[in-house]
RNA sequence: AGUCCUGUAGCUCAGUUGGUUAGAGCGCUACACUGAUAAUGUAGAGGUCCGCAGUUCAAAUCUGCGCAGGACUACCA
């Protein structure tokens, strides 16, 4: 009875303390309240703020609320979207978006673009499949024009998966006005750069050795050939062929070697067997020493006389062979095909055997021009004897070097005539050999590769058997190399003779070097390394492409190809049309309708520039000749890198957006490291060439997204990762925040969707928590954010601690994102959140917010943990737009401090310096140390946090110390449930001391002394070091010689207080007093008391506010503690009585246990 | 073959201008905490910092030579 009378009184007297939380709680009811959330859902999270972006049209607003005249230039590179979107767009679209967001909180306007790369290998590949049909059957069995329709409407097939994606990720770009590589307008800026070009004399055709592809039927660009994964490793069949010198050679070698009953051959090797047919000359290097060997073949166990390079000799001649130095050992060749002598017989430079003529190897056919000329051996500065046999083969018609010394030694390729009589090579454009090869070979594809069912011999394995059968092989055998691979159809590429148009890029080499100086590469070696290498070996582009679906080159001329005109415009086109017309060259001008100057949409699709129907037009030249098109398209590489001008239609239309600088160039673009020859070369060319002037100021090249074990992803290995998948399990928040924390943009990305778990328990999980916590108690006291914000000083030392760490997190943060570091800005804010905002703030702090009245504390702390809340959704808002701006929004509604209606609206914090406190940072650093070290002790000693001990001890080392530590004394004290701390201040007889040379102080002073002094003063005694202590220096002797040591090269500290607990940490250390008192023991039973009474509180289903009436079972042990304790007990369990009885029955009666060996019985009822 | 990047705990990665005792997260083990609770804390195990040589009083860090992986370059026969 005496129990219940006065917790009654406690009742009254706690008034005051309970009803405010009652009252706030009603008043609150229709008042806005922070949205709770039963759980973390990032998926619907996201789901849910893009619908709001949808409806408040959130995009445009913020665009279209930054000034016009701060702009911040994007350009998106266009995808193609014939192919399903992969998880590394998500990836790419990430960088895009972030910097573009982030530009936008920063104040820029940033226009963005969307795209479409809709020409192209690609898409005509794809229809070609879908029609079942090949290049040759186009004009065929299908009309062009039917064919590029198809192409149209097939490029644009995966549009609205792409879009999915975009919306669904959270990329931010206008969409709703796209460019399109295929429209009227884009064509007609594409043909006025190329104009500009021609005009400039940078166009040029020329009859080129290049790569081609004959899988897709056309030739490549060097940029193409250099994409990644062209070159593959290949185990082609190589041969090692003889041929055999005529009359003035064998004289010549039989006189060397004083041998003539030998004939002697030149031994050259190729890994392109199929190409010895086309052979028309041998080179030699002329400085280089060839050897005669004399030998068998291992074939045919003939003898042989062979010249090969004198360094090569023994790779040469290895495995089976042996050599041997005279006549008799030679002789005694027994024939097998073991142990095969050879002897060098003679010597002779290269020089002397240029002009030397052999016997064509395989006499399919001859060249067509001069074949009197052919089957030579010619000088070549090129030959190497790094492999082979010092001997090269040569085919004009395969090969760019061969073509170069061929032709400059008079060498005729291999050129035959065809049914027309016009010069062939001996391989046809679809990659067969041509009839006259006969029927063993003619027909048949040079790669097995271009078959869809190979034989089992490929040409090479043929010519290979051939050349033994007729003792011409020297030898035959597998050889891997490197091979290039045409990066659309993955099939081997050939260099073969094509006549094309070029781009002189070689003439604006030096400025594109120069003008790269002045980008901005991320990461930096790209741009230097990488993109640099490949301008200082800059080709000539070559733009001729022989396909149908894509931007024709706009050049007609006369079919001697005397005269010549570049068409830059369709007006320009309507005119040659008109006068074409008017000299009876066409009846009708295409283009009639067309209204020069009138930019309507309706005025723009009155014609079409694309083959089928430009290639109708014949103009007529200035003296009257017809004049047709050049049959080619161009390079689509170059219409995408026109996209800065051709997006708006330039110069026709929005001439100021270029010539003023309006969106040019580029303040920043991004896609993948595989770009760095595609797209940012063609950017940096044509921009070069045009206008003089870099595309883009900063470049990100993204690396690949691999899967988990580092394998680069693809459908075949079916390790792709589908990004609708993940964005839907795991939400596009937690995916970007995986992908852009994991590794740097160009580092590869090791794809893990346990990281991604990760990322989203660790990360938005403890944001979550910590906003969820937040929620629960303003809820509870209706903080709104109404009151005057409370002055920094008059903050605790926590408050001022968070808002302390969360000013230079600002600072970092936007210095990480100036400086295009995306990874290193969502680490910080990952850090803060997880470390310093929950781990430590909120932990420090949750008794501010759920005890006591509404007051001035609590209200700090409101205003802090909201303040912190708040600058992280803005801070890391364009890496996780969507939940970032949930969490904005939750806030921003009930507090209503800022007017912007999103996240995405507001503005970059701005950083304030004052709220930085170094020494604050410091002494919070000892707060969080010292706590760590006394629960390591408790630890040790198996004593409960629960259980309150008397004092701490700690040294004190300096002044500062002693004061920073006064200033976190509460913290730890609770933290570590102890009620005083002990500072023992002059304890030097009670301390035992430790020393340690600061190395870094030392090092510059001592130099080589450096180990003897370090060792020195680790054996300082305690006599010494109290004397550099007070003295503040000591003289040390050292090899014989005095030096002086201060106190300032040392780092002293306290490491062990003899008879107590201790634990230290660098320079902290601390003792533990674990004296138990009656008084202690009964606060820490009262503590598990409370403990369990929140836990059945909790089970019960009670709101925190909830006020409860309790009844427990009286036993001996525990009869004091809650006497002793009553008011702490109901004032933590908002116990409105306690009473203790002596049994307790019934349901609402739960047994518990209180420590190890006392049980009791609790009953609590809601008042 | 050349250029560039990477190599640190079982995994993913930090590691400042060189400073001697190399860190974090995940995972593992044990314990604790618990009105943030699908959270949290503490402790433990786990390292040839790829190897070798050099510069230096001092090297994960700088230099050179290798090795492994990746990307890129190359007409390479």
């Amino acid at each position: 009875m005496l129990f219940s009378t006065r917790s009654l009184a406690l009742f009254k007297g706690r008034g005051k303390l309970c009803f405010p939380y009652l009252c706030a709680f009603k008043n609150h009811q229709s008042m806005p309240k922070y949205s709770e959330y039963k759980g973390l859902n990032l998926p619907n999270v996201a789901s849910e703020v893009l619908k709001e972006w949808e409806e408040n049209e959130t995009f445009q607003k913020s665009v279209e609320t930054r000034p016009a005249d701060k702009p911040f230039v994007f350009f998106e590179g266009p995808p193609s979207a014939n192919g399903m979107p992969g998880i590394h767009h998500v990836m790419g679209r990430a960088i895009k978006d972030i910097f573009c967001r982030y530009k936008t909180i920063k104040g820029y306007r940033v226009d963005r673009k969307a795209g479409w790369d809709t020409h192209g290998l690609p898409v005509e590949l794809g229809v070609e499949k879908e029609l079942g049909i090949t290049k040759e059957d186009i004009g065929k069995k299908i009309s062009v024009e039917e064919y590029n329709d198809a192409c149209r409407k097939a490029v644009m097939k995966y549009t609205d998966v792409w879009n999915d994606l975009t919306q669904k990720m959270g990329y931010w770009v206008d969409m709703e006005d796209p460019y399109i590589t295929y429209e009227n307008k884009y064509m007609e800026s594409v043909w006025w750069l190329l104009k500009n070009l021609f005009d400039k004399g940078l166009i040029y055709k020329g009859y080129t050795i290049q790569p081609y592809s004959p899988a897709a039927g056309t030739g490549l660009s060097s940029h193409e050939l250099n994409m990644p994964g062209t070159y593959r490793d290949v185990k082609d069949t190589s041969a090692t062929a003889l041929f055999k010198l005529k009359e003035r050679g064998q004289q010549l070698l039989a006189d060397i070697a004083s041998k003539s009953d030998l004939v002697y051959h030149m031994v050259a090797w190729t890994t392109t067997p199929w190409t010895l047919p086309s052979n028309t000359a041998l080179a030699v290097n002329p400085r280089f020493e060839y050897q005669i060997i004399h030998s068998f073949n291992r074939y045919t166990h003939e003898p042989i006389g062979v010249v090969v390079a004198k360094e090569l000799v023994s790779k040469v001649f290895s495995g089976p062979y042996a050599a041997v130095s005279s006549e008799n050992s030679i002789a005694s060749y027994d024939g097998s095909g073991k142990n095969i002598p050879f002897e060098v017989i003679g010597s002779l430079k290269g020089s002397e055997l240029t002009d030397l003529e052999y016997e064509q190897l395989l006499p399919y056919a001859l060249p067509m021009e001069s074949p009197e000329s052919a089957f030579r051996i010619i000088p070549g500065d090129f030959v190497t004897v790094e492999d082979g046999t010092g001997v090269v083969h040569i085919a004009p018609t395969f090969g760019a070097d061969d073509a170069e010394v061929a032709k400059k030694a008079g060498i005729p390729p291999m050129l035959i005539a065809d049914a027309q009589g016009n010069p062939v090579p001996l391989v046809d454009l679809q990659g067969k050999f041509v009839q006259e090869l006969g029927p063993e070979l003619g027909g048949k594809y040079v790669k097995n590769e271009y078959y869809t069912e190979a034989p089992d011999k490929s040409v090479d394995v043929l010519i290979g058997i051939k050349l033994k059968e007729q003792g011409k092989a020297f030898k035959i055998e597998k050889y891997e190399h490197s091979y290039p691979h045409c990066w659309r159809t993955d099939k081997p590429v050939l260099y073969y003779p094509l006549d094309s148009w070029f781009i002189r890029s070689t003439a604006a080499k030096d400025r594109m070097i120069e003008l790269n100086k002045t980008i901005n590469w991320k990461p930096a070696s790209t741009g230097i390394g990488r993109f640099g290498n490949w301008l200082e070996n800059l080709n000539d582009w070559n733009l001729s492409r022989s396909r149908f679906w894509g931007i024709p080159i706009p050049i007609w001329r006369t079919e001697d190809g005397a005269e010549a005109i570049c068409i830059g415009s369709a007006a320009q086109l309507k005119a040659e049309c008109e006068k074409a017309v008017e000299a009876g060259m066409m009846d009708q001008n295409p283009l009639a309708d067309f209204k020069p100057g009138n930019m309507s949409k309706e005025n723009y699709e009155t014609f079409d520039l694309h083959q089928n129907h430009v290639d109708q037009i014949t103009l007529v030249s200035s003296s009257g000749q017809p004049m047709k098109r050049e049959k080619d398209l161009i390079d689509v590489w170059f219409d995408s890198g026109s996209m800065p001008y051709a997006q708006w239609h330039y110069p026709f239309e929005n001439a100021d957006k270029i010539d003023a600088g309006n969106t040019f160039p580029a303040d920043f673009i991004a896609e993948g490291v595989d770009q760095t020859r595609g797209w940012f070369f063609t950017l940096h060319a044509i921009a070069t060439m045009c206008f003089d002037s870099v595309a883009y100021k900063t470049v990100v090249s993204n690396g690949l997204v691999l899967d988990k074990n580092g394998q680069k992803m693809s459908k075949r290995l079916g390790n792709a990762v589908d990004p609708f998948k993940t964005l839907g399990e795991y939400g596009p928040d937690a995916t970007r925040w995986y992908m852009i924390t994991n590794a740097q943009p160009w580092d590869n990305l090791r794809f893990d969707l346990k990281g991604l778990q990760e990322v989203q328990r660790k990360f938005f999980g403890t944001l979550y928590n910590t906003y969820a916590f937040f929620s629960l108690y303003a809820n509870v006291d209706g903080f709104k954010y109404e009151e005057e914000e409370i002055p920094l000083n008059e903050r605790s030392e926590t408050d001022r601690w968070i808002l302390s760490r969360l000013n230079s997190l600002i600072t970092e943060v936007e210095m990480a994102y100036e400086e295009y570091e995306p990874t290193k800005a969502g680490r910080l804010v990952q850090n803060f959140v997880t470390d310093e905002l929950s781990n430590w703030y909120v932990r420090l702090c949750r008794r501010r917010f759920w005890k006591g009245d509404y007051g001035k504390d609590k209200l700090a702390a409101y205003q802090t943990l909201y303040t912190c809340l708040e600058k992280v959704a803005i801070i890391s808002a364009p890496i996780a737009p969507f939940y970032m701006d949930r969490i904005f929004k939750d806030l921003n509604r009930v507090t209503g401090r800022l007017v912007e209606e999103s996240v995405h609206l507001t503005s970059f914090p701005e950083p304030v310096p004052s709220a930085i406190d170094a020494d604050l940072e410091q002494r919070m650093d000892i707060a969080k140390r010292m706590t760590s070290l006394v629960q390591a002790l408790r630890k040790s000693e198996k004593l409960k946090v629960r259980q309150p001990l008397q004092r701490i001890m700690v040294p004190i080392i300096d002044d500062t110390f002693d004061r920073q530590l006064h200033d976190v004394e509460h913290i730890i004290l609770s933290e570590v449930n102890v009620k005083e701390i002990e500072y023992l201040h002059d304890a030097s007889d009670v301390l035992v001391k430790e020393i340690k040379p600061d190395f870094k102080k030392l090092g510059p002073k001592f130099g080589k002394d450096m180990k003897a002094l370090a060792a020195e003063i680790n054996a300082f005694d305690a006599d010494k070091i109290s004397q550099l202590e007070r003295d503040g220096e000591i003289k040390i002797l050292l090899n014989g010689q005095e030096v002086e040591v201060t106190t300032d090269d040392v780092n002293i500290s306290a490491k062990d207080i003899p008879g107590w607990l201790v634990a230290a940490d660098g320079n902290i250390t601390v003792a533990l007093d674990i004296t138990l008192s009656t008084a202690l023991i009964e606060e820490g039973i009262a503590r598990e008391f409370v403990n369990r009474i929140q836990n059945l509180r909790k089970d019960s289903g009670l709101d925190v506010t909830d006020k409860i009436k309790l009844q427990i079972e009286r036993t001996s042990e525990i009869e004091q503690a809650i006497e002793n304790n009553l008011d702490y007990i109901c004032a933590e369990t908002l116990a409105g009585s306690l009473d203790l009885v002596s049994e307790l029955k019934g349901e609402a009666a739960k047994e518990v246990e209180v420590d190890g060996t006392i049980t009791t019985k609790i009953a609590l009822e809601k008042l």
